[in-house]
DNA sequence: CCAGGGATCCCCT
DNA sequence: GGGGATCCCTGGC
């Protein structure tokens, strides 16, 4: 629903900014693994890394709309409120119980503890997408810079997300 | 070796 | 709208 691009290391905002260091060199190598970043003393977030090996690059999923298992992750998230299990980079790994043992994790293998799973289909009777639902390109949250980089991308018109 | 700061969240005012 | 919680990576000395 929500998710923000870091790549390449002429990003100021990725940990690749740097060079390759022990922080960010899981963004060096192949696309598809768990990149989990614990920051702030208390908080995990989740991105997913692309591009091919050695070039830099990670998508930090930020918000999603919850489908299944909504009860677990409310008791995680000790909130009932739908709308506050998954709005956020750092409330969806609570949501989901991701830590730091994820990390490195190939996200597009079925056998990994967390994985990417194409969506199901729509079923008989269920209202059908008339079109493609559409993406706002907007600035990042929490990176200060002005409008040069659009990278942040949520579903328009979506409630799911962690800042409108 | 140590200080600074961070891709956040929650609670208070 | 502001501050505290609280870990760890990075860079500078």
């Amino acid at each position: 629903m929500e998710a923000e691009a870091y790549t390449g290391e002429d990003d100021p905002a990725s940990y690749a900014f740097s060079g390759r260091t022990k922080r960010s060199e899981i963004m060096y190598g192949p696309p598809g693994r768990a990149f989990v970043h614990f920051t702030y003393g208390m908080h995990h977030m989740l991105n997913l890394v692309t591009e091919r090996e050695d070039f830099p690059a990670a998508i930090l999923i930020r918000a999603l709309e919850p489908r299944e298992g909504i009860s677990l992750m409310k008791e995680r998230r000790q909130t009932e409120e739908l709308i506050n299990l998954c709005s956020g980079p750092a409330k969806i790994c609570q949501a989901f119980g991701i830590d730091r043992s994820h990390h490195g994790v190939s996200l597009f293998s079925s056998r990994s503890p967390l994985f990417i799973k194409e969506g199901e289909k729509r079923k008989e009777g269920e209202k059908r997408e008339k079109r493609r639902q559409e993406l706002i390109w907007k600035s990042r949250i929490g990176i200060q810079e002005g409008k040069e980089r659009l990278w942040r991308a949520y579903l328009k018109g979506s409630p799911f997300i962690s800042v409108k």
